[in-house]
This record gives C-alpha cells, structure tokens and sequence, in this order.
RNA sequence: GUGGGCGUAGCUCAGUCCGGUUAGAGCACUGGAUUGUGGCUCCAGUGGUCGUGGGUUCAAAUCCCAUCGCUCACCCCA
C-alpha cells in the first residue's frame, strides 16, 4: 500500500480517540467504581442505542440550543428516516422509559448509563466528539430529597475515585410559572443596555435570555452583574424546594456554592441546577452536571411526571484523575511464561499452557519461534514471575525446568507438580 | 464558524533564524557477546520521499505560497 493511502486511511476522524490496551485498565476501573456506587444508591443500569430519531432530541434539549443548531451528528437511513447519534443521555433515557412503561411498574424510576455520547464540535482539550459519560435519572418524584440524593451520589463517584478539591454549584432555574416573569425581568434590564452587550448576546437575547448570564466576555459581565437575581422571581413552591434541597445537602455533609449565573445549556431543566467543576482542567472544567426536568416526560409524550438527573463526563474525571495523580490499580498481567529449548516442544507447551490457564492462572508462550534468550527477555519484559522451561533431557523424564523470575532460582520438578507449584505460589 | 501554536524515525526531540557532505540523538524494537536461560553492561542492525503540493535556487528539512493534519483558546458543554 503506498503511504499516502496508508495516512488516510490509519487515521482516526476528528475529535476521537483509540482507548490502547495500556490506558483501558484507567477505563475499567471507573466503569467499575460507577456500577459499584450508584447500585448501592439502588439505580440500575439501562441501555439504550447509540442512535434515536432526530426529533427525540430536538424535542428533548431544544430547538434553540446549540447541541441542536449546530452540535449533532444527523444521518439519513436508507429509508429517509432523520436519526442522530445521541449527544446526551436523558433524552433516550426518558424515552425508554415510556416505551417500556417502566413508571406503571414503579412509581419512581431510579436508572443510570454509561457510554458513549457524539456532538460535532471542534475538538479541545477536554472535548471530544466521541465522548463517554455516565449518569443517572430518578424519574416520578418531585421531592427535593431525591435531589440531594442524587447529587450525593454523584459526589460520592468522584470520592471513591480519590478525586479531590471539586466545586459544586448550585442554583435554581424556576419553573414554568416563575421562569417567565424572570425572563420578562431579564428582558427588561438587558433591553435597556442591549448596546453594552456582545453579538451572540444580542442574539441570546432574543431567542434565551437566559443564556446571557453564562457569557463570560468583560463587557457582557459588568451589565450581568448588576442584572436582577433568579431568587428574587422564583415562585413560593420553586423557593421552598430549594431552600429543602439546600438544607438536605446541609444535613448531609454536603457544601456548595450557590451560583445565581449557573444556566445549563440545555432547555430541559427546571428548578435545580447543578454543576460540579475540577479547576485542574481549565477551559473546560464541568466533570458532571444535571438539574431537575419536570417537564420532559410530558415533553416527550407521557404523562406529567418530575425528574432529575446528572451526568458526568468520563474522560474528563480521568484526567482530573490523572492531574491529582490518582494511582489506579493495574491487571496483574501474565503469570506464567512457557519457554521451549526447540521447535519440538511447543505442542507440550502449548498444552502446559492451556492446562494452567484453565486452572484461572494467566499464561503466555513464544508464538515466533525465538531462541530461548529471546523467549526469556520477552518474559522478562512480560515481567512474569515464574518461567516454564522445556528442554528435551528433562521431558524425557517427564520433568521441566521453574524459574523465579525475582530471585533467578530455578529448580527441576515434574510434569504433573507444575499445577500443584503453581497454586502454592499464588493461592 | 473565528483566532493562536505546532507538523523531522514507533515515541520524545535536535537541526530551520543565517539554504550547502550520505538528515541526527535518546528511548523503543530486532539480533549478538562459546553448547539450553531474562534484567545491568557492551556491540551491531531495522526504521525517515523532514505532513502534502507548488515556487525561488547550481543546491531546500531550512526561504516563499498554497493545502491538509494536529493542538490550544473563543462559543458551548461533559
């Protein structure tokens, strides 16, 4: 093949990333850590497909947000059906959920994911266009406890992990009785000062006002910082449920840091906003985030039923991980190496070996027909603790050669010990 | 979509400013250092159209133009 073609074609698309054997032990022992915490906060993992029909999403995150405008990856199948890869989790989630009626089996859903999400963005540091998340949907009670909860299990994730120093942000973004008022009251002061404020604020303005309190350009921030608070609209019921959700996360040991400017990209949310930032990462700093959506279930076709969920960006908390060097523990490798003295014996070694690993010990043999200083550097570079050598005197007596690899010590003992030795040295 | 930085061996890079033997180093990889034995050391070897295309020149990794790729930041998010 000439190199051109090879440069096209060994090459991954923009904005994803191989997962090699040597960094996949990071990935199993985060996979690991979610499924064991969040079970025992009594959430059960659900899977669903890697793509749904486009209109899910428009209808669940928006017209008006970016992932929608701009971000997803949007195909045709064969039978001009508009389908798109998933940029998040809770729409399909809620999805599932009323497709399988899970709400008439139980009043309150309590699911969780992890996988793989796709956003067509420019690629940086910390965002990809593959990237994997994990999350969790409580989906049927209204009660600020179960907020509290969840984001408790969340920081509890990033706690077995080891991770310090995160930051959570909290806020409420009203509801469908309060929210307007605010909006008009947004509108309003910013109406007044239009021409202090940026372009794309301009246009947030019309479409999201909201949104203008996340810019983070100077100019923009001197109007937002005097711009009326979301705590001064919210409504008698919007009120008490924060002020309950603020005093669970009290009662348990919880602290975070109340943010009036904390708006989520995506339209679903309602009442409580949360976000938890690790400073380590830089531009983009958000490791998880989530909030309430009372009104998607309805959004999508069930009937009015409250929610809230969060979800956390995996390659993200790895590299945080990595940042606060966080050891993580490694698979132990091979155990046993099964070396031959010639061609002639790699059928005995390979049935030595077979017999080993059946009995849950790892073994390896030479597959290319090296020399035996050559098959002892590769099992020195394996860094297995014991060698097998086969050589023809010692078969002939039914025996073979153990090595310690530690402390260089062999000894000859026979074919039907080899088993016996082994699970006395690791049992 | 807008801007900055960078593309030389599998990896980390030197060489580029100021054009001039056959493009280098370390690590990694392969083999060897007396019969069938790893690590340390020593020796040798494999590996590069210097991202790609064009231009200037007697001569280009080096100068000019274009293009592609990577990366960081803006926007937004995980």
């Amino acid at each position: 093949m000439k190199i051109k073609e090879r440069i096209v074609l060994a090459k991954v698309p923009k904005g994803t990333n191989d997962i090699l054997p040597e960094q996949i032990d990071c990935w199993y022992y985060l996979e690991n850590k979610t499924r064991e915490v969040l079970q025992n906060y009594g959430y059960r993992e659900i899977r669903t497909p890697a793509f749904e029909h486009t209109e899910l999403f428009v209808r669940g995150i928006g017209e008006t947000t970016d992932i929608v405008q701009k971000e997803m990856f949007t195909f045709q199948d064969r039978k001009g059906r508009s389908l798109t890869l998933r940029p998040e989790g809770t729409a399909p989630v809620v999805r599932a959920y009323l497709e399988h009626n899970l709400g008439r089996e139980n009043p309150l859903s309590k699911l969780f994911y992890i996988g793989s999400m796709f956003r067509c963005e420019k690629p940086q540091a910390g965002r990809y266009r593959q990237f994997n998340q994990f999350g969790a949907e409580a989906i049927g009670s209204p009660l600020p406890v179960i907020d509290a909860e969840i984001i408790a299990a969340a920081l509890s994730i990033y706690k077995q992990l080891g991770l310090t120093d995160l930051k959570l942000m909290l806020n409420s973004v009203g509801c469908r009785k309060c929210r307007p008022q605010y909006l008009k009251a947004l509108k309003d002061y910013f109406g007044e000062k239009r021409e202090m404020l940026c372009v794309d604020c301009r246009q947030r303005y019309e479409q999201n006002p909201l949104r203008i309190l996340d810019c983070k350009k100077e100019k923009c921030q001197l109007v937002i910082k005097k711009c009326p608070s979301i705590f001064e609209y919210l409504c008698e019921d919007c009120a008490n449920h924060f002020n309950t959700l603020r005093n669970c996360l009290d009662n348990i040991g919880i602290t975070y840091q109340i943010n009036p400017l904390l708006v989520r990209g995506l339209d679903y949310y309602t009442k409580t906003a949360f976000e938890i930032v690790a400073e380590e990462l830089g531009a983009q700093n958000a490791v998880g985030g989530g909030g309430r959506y009372d009104y998607l279930v309805e959004e999508l076709g069930g009937k009015s039923t409250p929610a809230v969920g969060f979800a956390a960006g995996m390659e993200r908390i790895l590299e945080t991980m990595l940042k606060q060097g966080i050891r993580i523990p490694v698979w132990d490798g091979i155990r046993v190496f099964i070396a031959v003295t010639s061609q002639e014996q790699v059928v005995t070694a390979l049935s030595i070996a077979n017999q080993i690993r059946e009995k849950g010990i790892s073994a390896e043999m030479d597959f290319l027909g090296k020399s035996l200083k050559s098959q002892m550097r590769t099992a020195n570079k394996l860094q297995v603790p014991y060698v097998l050598i086969l050589g023809s005197e010692e078969l002939k007596e039914n025996k073979v050669t153990i090595k310690d690899m530690v402390n260089g010590v062999q000894e000859e003992i026979s074919l039907n010990d080899i088993l016996a030795y082994l699970k006395k040295a690791y049992f």
